[in-house]
DNA sequence: GTCTATACATCGATAGAC
DNA sequence: GTCTATCGATGTATAGAC
């Protein structure tokens, strides 16, 4: 574990220095392509002295995956069941594709996580994420049997909006691959993603 | 490279046997979490001899990925211009969302390479990959054009198709997570995205 | 607190007997 | 063709000086 209450600024700079610099290389090489040396590096470091900090590598991943939980679900907490439904709805799957410009890192890190079987996660999939996509999935529900939105299952429409939003962000390489050089992948995806969540949730 | 032109059948055999394993445990730790090791018992064989078929541990990975690249963009192919263009789009989807079911460890195996950086596939990503959806994607747009289904971004559709459908397969221990046992993912997914397209394609 | 040096384990690949 | 044994490189973690 993380010292629970760092002393000094200097242990709390560099905290946030090696976890910045084990963001960077977790989310694009995952856990076992990850190297102390390269974290290390990328933290202007000494490899020793990550483990000073960190008991273990595996201590950083967790400590990373833990400490963004709260803000990868930040924008579906958000979503206010007193507002207006589909405007709540578009605003949720847009405040999601700004975090895949934003915080791609972090996207990739989960989507690396995720995609092994969530070793190190599942427990939280399973209680924290669990429990909020049930309330907010009801919610949905209710303005969906309301009239307010078109009938459509509240999970998978949640389960849609990560995969549209975050597909952005993890395959990065294949959507520029495939549109060319000199485009916006992400302005377009708002546009298109505006069109089909529109089309979808019109009563 | 793998013999050209295998000469007996315990040769052939072998190398399948191998591809299987390798598949089963690169889709399940990517390349640098897999090891020789682990291919080598699932594949019920030791690890020099699998490096008697194969000259590297990269070749096994390589080999998968190139021989499968035909396999993946099979769907996409078999959608025909001539064709009923909605009926031609929600097959595709459907072939595509068939695959997450049948194939979830091929589709693991490609996110795992792409969300790398896709380090060894990204020319094919640029060349091959890349004429095939614009050749389709030209298809899509003279439909839209045609009032046949309504106006809608044929890039960013035919991006909606690969997120939706691999979601199901890359983050299924999320989505069970989520769900709560005694479901089936794919058969409510199938019903959803028919809705979702359906209302997004309609003229 | 931070470093150099190093212990110890794992992994990819090879040598050589059969 | 397939095995056992092992080399050499890499990687995590620790010891100990400063």
């Amino acid at each position: 574990m993380t010292p629970q209450r760092p002393r000094t600024r200097i242990q709390r700079r560099n905290i946030e220095t090696i976890l910045e610099a084990a963001l960077e290389v977790f989310s694009a090489q995952g856990f076992r392509g990850a190297t102390l040396d390269q974290i290390a590096q990328a933290a202007g470091l000494s490899k020793p002295n990550l483990l000073y900090y960190f008991p273990s590598k595996e201590a950083i991943h967790v400590e990373l995956l833990s400490g963004l939980l709260d803000v990868w679900l930040a924008p579906l907490r958000a979503m206010d069941p007193a507002g207006e439904p589909r405007a709540e709805i578009m605003a949720y799957m847009h405040r999601k594709l700004e975090m895949s410009r934003e915080m791609p890192r972090e996207s990739r890190l989960f989507a690396n996580e995720v995609l092994q079987g969530a070793p190190r996660m599942s427990a939280l999939l399973g209680s924290e994420l669990k429990e909020l996509v049930d309330e907010k999935a009801a919610v949905i529900r209710a303005w969906s049997e309301a009239g307010r939105i078109a009938p459509v299952d509240p999970y998978h429409l949640i389960f849609s909006i990560w995969a549209l939003t975050q597909h952005y962000a993890d395959f990065d390489v294949q959507v520029r691959a495939v549109l060319g050089p000199g485009r916006d992948p992400l302005d377009e995806a708002g546009r298109f993603l505006d069109t089909l969540f529109e089309r979808l949730l019109a009563p």
